[in-house]
DNA sequence: CGAGGACGTTAGCGGTCGTTAACTGGTTTC
DNA sequence: GAAACCAGTTAACGACCGCTAACGTCCTCG
């Protein structure tokens, strides 16, 4: 009775298997006859779920620009003080990133193929969760200027999202492991915000 | 006489367009009509300097893999002890990030649109590249396990290569300005590496 | 001078791709 | 039980794109 339970939905099938090809080849890349046949159905059959190849990427991104958000506002309020606030935002965008790697990749990658207006909403999206983080790294480290809080937030959105980029999941670390070696990683970075002035000053 | 002294060839004029062109809409969101027209001619006109656009993509590839390769050698081999080689790496990666913008884009995301032959090229070459980052983090760094200093190499480069995501240069700190945060960045988040077991045990 | 090569041009071919049209079988609904 | 709808199918169209062919122009050099 209820397809979305355990099963996913035709819908949702799509969108899965059309994020995994973009993030492997590309929004140009792939063709629509390829996401049909990822889903045992052929070419313009989609066209019954989605006005179009466009519309598949423009849920995809306002999806995951969103659901960041509004996690991340969602564990800043909840959190007992800044360090416990930016200890959860990196843990949330951490699961994100494990969890969702194509979405994250399509997320920094194919934002330019869009509509103009799904393009703002999405930037306006993203645009609000950097300003979460930096409000928050400008708490825990306010010897920092915001500007150096902004690049900084930045820069661990990189080194947060690269593990799309380690191939083989044979040799990595353990899902556990890994999050909290990125977690331990990004704390680190964010550290080296403080005591701007005379930071290493032996190299 | 002499073409290549402050003037680009043509070919490293197309190749500079290129570059820009792909990294800001992709391989095949770019259209050989409008890489000639960057440079001043039109489409076809590019096949008197390359066979195709493919190999436009893997000279630009092979370039930007083989020279972060060859400067990351010398510099660790330049470099007076382990701390050193590993500031000397990361202010070189620092330099290739921010003037090379579109290739380092490119570096990580258009890989897969290589000839097969090509691609096993770059990415030995960037292998190699990995190898001499880690093996320089497990000097500096012993605590960590291999397998964890290969991540954390890769969750670095993310991190300095997160330039190119900062749109506008104007909200931008200035060249050095940025180049030194991301040094004290990476530094930071590679320190995270020492104490493995207990570390920050209040969180 | 005159031949050849370097470097362009335009026209057009062949293939691919997103999308629409027309149609069909199965399930729901009154 | 017929009507309506849902979810697919195949065929085909029009646009685009990478690339080749054929041709032109200028510079170089024996």
């Amino acid at each position: 009775m209820n397809p979305t339970r355990t099963t996913l939905s035709r819908r949702d099938q799509i969108l899965r298997e059309a994020a995994r090809l973009f993030a492997e080849r590309g929004f140009h890349g792939v063709g629509v006859d390829e996401i049909g046949a990822a889903v045992g159905i052929s070419g313009p059959g989609l066209y019954r779920h989605f006005a179009g190849k466009d519309a598949m990427l423009a849920e995809l991104l306002v999806g995951i620009s969103g659901r960041l958000l509004t996690e991340g506002k969602r564990r800043v309020a909840d959190a007992a003080g800044p360090e416990k606030a930016l200890d959860a935002l990196i843990r949330g965008h951490i699961a994100f990133a494990i969890d969702d790697r194509p979405l994250i990749t399509l997320h920094d990658r194919e934002l330019d193929r869009l509509r103009e207006s799904d393009r703002k909403l999405v930037r306006q999206l993203q645009r609000q969760y950097v300003e979460v983080w930096v409000a928050v790294v400008g708490r825990v480290h306010p010897d920092a200027t915001e500007r150096e809080a902004r690049s900084a937030v930045h820069a661990v959105f990189g080194l947060l999202n690269s593990t799309p980029h380690l191939g083989a999941e044979a040799t990595l670390p353990g899902r556990a492991a890994m999050s909290e070696l990125l977690r331990r990683l990004a704390l680190g970075a964010l550290d080296a915000l403080d005591s701007t002035k005379d930071w290493r000053v032996t190299y």
